[in-house]
DNA sequence: CCTATAATTCAATAATGGTTGAATTATCTC
DNA sequence: GAGATAATTCAACCATTATTGAATTATAGG
């Protein structure tokens, strides 16, 4: 209604575009990737990786719209990696969207007696 | 060495961040976080979802340290949960910083024949 | 005390997804 | 064509993790 208070509209889209992401070895690769244009024999050296590993990797980066690709006019054996600008943007958009901090609303909750609220440490155990 | 062009230091703890947030019941109950400080009956009682499944999922966020706890005071077997809003800053620092658009750079693979790289389509196969 | 309640913990299961090695495809060169 | 190369595909394995139901802990109230 105000403008902060955004809703999640399809949470199981925005999970699975954070699962991709949520792998060492693919945050790895896109950070080669927006060093600029890769090749898979160039990404597997960089990383010490199996090149049908990091083929596998790729393909999900690629299904998600996050990588693109090209195929050398020369020898069309060699095939370039790189980031899609778009995705990227639209991926940071749906990130920030969702974590706003703007969001977050004071509110007592609706069921318990909601007497005062005392913190808790570490252990959700008792308090003294 | 340019002010834009930022190191990843350690994709593993980013990750490990990501992980924990790709999951949509995970979204879910953090939405409804951000709605307000919430106990583990609403939460179940909203989503659909068995009590102790809330618990472990709430466990996960708490363990990222992006939610915080709260006992009544009145009665000490109502417990609340809330965002900590400045895990929930330091987590949008970090993406931001990660996925930041403006590190990607343009250059040319170290290995290939390097010709002129001609654009693919969905598949990675023959160029037409 | 005894019962009820809010929540967690535990053990077992099921599903998801990363890893590995071999086989396959497509392409270039001789 | 035959062989070599870049990359993908496939099937099997393995680790992680979400889910489920039962048991347990802690607290409140009669």
């Amino acid at each position: 209604m105000n403008g902060v208070d955004r809703p999640p509209t399809n949470l199981q889209a925005l999970a699975d575009r954070l699962k991709v992401l949520a792998e060492p070895k693919r945050l790895l690769i896109l950070d080669l990737l927006m060093q600029g244009v890769q090749c898979n024999c160039e990404l597997g050296e960089a990383l010490q990786m199996a090149p049908n590993l990091i083929s596998h990797h790729l393909s999900v980066l690629r299904q998600a719209g996050l990588v693109e690709v090209e195929r050398d006019a020369l020898d069309a054996r060699w095939i370039y990696y790189s980031i899609n600008r778009q995705a990227l943007d639209k991926l940071n958009r749906g990130f920030d969207l969702f974590f706003d901090p703007a969001r977050i609303k004071a509110r007592r909750p609706t069921c318990g007696p909601q007497g005062e609220l005392i913190p808790i440490g570490d252990l959700a155990l008792p308090a003294g």
